[in-house]
DNA sequence: AGCATAAAGCAAAGCGCTTTGAATAGTGAT
DNA sequence: ATCACTATTCAAAGCGCTTTGCTTTATGCT
């Protein structure tokens, strides 16, 4: 059943048809009725890609997903689900065109090109992330699940060629380092993600931060950064932190997953978190492993990544709507919430 | 730079060219060339939306998805990495269709009539699905991950008039469970997904076949369902079922994430697993969550769902090649990992 | 009734590609 | 040269929709 058909079933023209179905004011109510009521009769559903060819649009939001990045990026169904729920409000579908990292930035200038897309979610941006500065360039509308570390565009990025919405890493590291500081706790390990990201690099910078302001020394030996953030990792370095001497007091962990591995070690040893080992994670809210009900509790810097999924996609749905004139450059600010992992260190 | 203009630039025929890109052989090997080259400098793509009206094919592969689903599936992202393993190795992309659970139907209609992808993939299949009943009536080629309950087709479907890549789940949970009565275990706990998918149907089928055959009861108060295995949940029953008396010494898990919680719940009663509680997982292979690691290392029933959505993508790539003609129905086998969280009951 | 104006509907062009059917150029054989 | 093919190339139709520029009806006023 298409167009063609339908109007000649109504003894239209397709003109009227279409402008009935498509609300335009041209067209007399019992008409619009009339073919309103023919077509879900006739279980009518306009060719998408016919639409496309005409109007431009194509209905769809597109993600670029080289699939080596699959194994770090349990995060990624939580981000998806919040795309997705906006994504049903907006009535949009969402494109996931996969690829090898090899051929990523191919495969972004084929989806620009060939107009697959109304517009694009970058995620997981790099410090200097080609895709940004290709994208840049073009009139493809786009926005960035965090931003690149250049300070050239300001202190936060606030005048950065392109839009973003980011968490403020940054400053959850600080705030989290700084708690621990404050509860006394001298040698505090950094657990962090790969730090070409972005995200990581922010984090340790937060770290650094509120370190050196405490007059505190930086010491190589209590950083560490792991390509991937899995249980088997957090558990693997954790292991190795308390075999240190002096033993640190604190860890603060870039993700919950990592945390999982530090818990077990920390009870292999046959120590308690939130006693001899203070802990505060990066939660980015995964539903399945909620912080708060962790025994103990677990003190978090807490930002909802479905959250910024579902904000983010509201703002890209912007964006594509007005041509790209429309730009956004937020952050997230992220929650401290103090629970029981934490306790000033014993003397 | 569309097609026109650059068969123009080139003085040939919008045919020639599109012939010369598309690899026909009517055309000479130095105007393909020349074509090639020009369109290469040109950083000429057709459009993906013409190319889709002109020949109906739309290079999509399509996974319908209420959004409320997200809650229930770390997995999904598992399954996600292997479909776009393939896909990339297709030249396909995946259209992600979000929807709410209340359209869901209205939505695959949606998607089919309006010809918005060329197959699609069915995943967490429910033991009477509607979304299969449709399905099977049109013409879209699709693939289902798992199969319904209905016997009627044969004992494992063979002959259901549809295309399937299930799990054996049955056999997955006889084999755990007969190894823990193998093991002397007398008070078995389920802890087990919905019931009202078929997968965790089927697990539910394979343990209560293996107690029946060992000639045990079959005890309510031993088989747990929860609509999400989520670690609170897991914790949540544990705790449960640690303060029955007698206290039950084994446990067959669904899921990997509830064994997190399961684990949490008998180090919190001062108990070990593999000693006062032994623990079998079924798992699907989560990267960042390895069962072999764990300490002590997780006896498990393994089936990569990574795998399995990596080749159920491949055969979907063939049942649309075929346009439906080719059909799939397969069982992926379990695999029985005997580790150190299971012993033989103390007397 | 007669005219201006608004409302409703239409035919046709166009989106960018593929593909059919026909035309032209090239080749070897006679 | 000429004929019979084969190898190349092309013009035009078609995919199913939207949208522009008119035309036809209906409506309101004098």
């Amino acid at each position: 059943m298409n167009l063609k058909a339908l109007s000649e079933k109504l003894g239209l023209s397709q003109t009227t048809v279409s402008r009935a179905l498509n609300g335009y004011p041209e067209v007399s109510q019992k008409t619009r009725e009339r073919v309103q009521k023919v077509a879900d009769e006739m279980n009518y559903r306009p060719n998408r890609f016919a639409t496309s060819l005409a109007t431009g649009k194509t209905g769809h939001v597109g993600l670029i997903y080289p699939v080596e990045h699959n194994l770090i990026t349990p995060l990624f169904n939580e981000f998806l689900g919040g795309i997705t729920q906006k994504l049903v409000e907006a009535g949009l579908d969402l494109s996931i065109v996969p690829t090898t990292s090899q051929n990523e930035m191919e495969t972004y200038r084929s989806v620009v090109e060939a107009g697959r897309v109304d517009g694009l979610i970058v995620s997981t941006p790099l410090c200097d992330d080609p895709r940004i500065n290709y994208l840049t360039g073009t009139k493809m509308p786009f926005i960035v699940h965090g931003r690149t570390c250049d300070k050239a565009w300001g202190e936060n990025n606030q005048h950065a060629p392109f839009s973003f919405l980011d968490v403020d890493n940054v400053g959850a590291f600080y705030k989290g380092t700084q708690l621990l500081i404050d509860m006394g706790h001298k040698n505090i390990v950094l657990m962090n993600g790969n730090q070409d990201f972005t995200f990581a690099f922010h984090r340790l910078q937060g770290y650094q931060q509120a370190l050196q302001q405490a007059g505190l020394p930086l010491r190589k030996e209590l950083m560490f950064s792991r390509k991937e953030m899995t249980e088997i990792n957090g558990y693997e370095v954790a292991c190795e932190i308390l075999q240190q001497q002096p033993r640190p007091t604190a860890i603060i962990s870039s993700s919950m997953i990592l945390t999982l591995g530090i818990r077990r070690a920390i009870r292999d040893h046959n120590l308690t978190i939130g006693k001899e080992v203070s802990v505060i994670t990066y939660d980015d809210g995964l539903p399945y492993l909620e912080s708060g009900k962790f025994n103990p509790a677990l003190t978090t810097v807490y930002s909802s990544i479905r959250q910024a999924g579902y904000e983010i996609t509201g703002y890209l749905h912007q964006i594509i709507q007005s041509g790209r004139k429309y730009e956004v450059r937020k952050m997230l600010d992220v929650d401290l919430i103090v629970r029981k992992s934490t306790s000033a260190v014993s003397t």
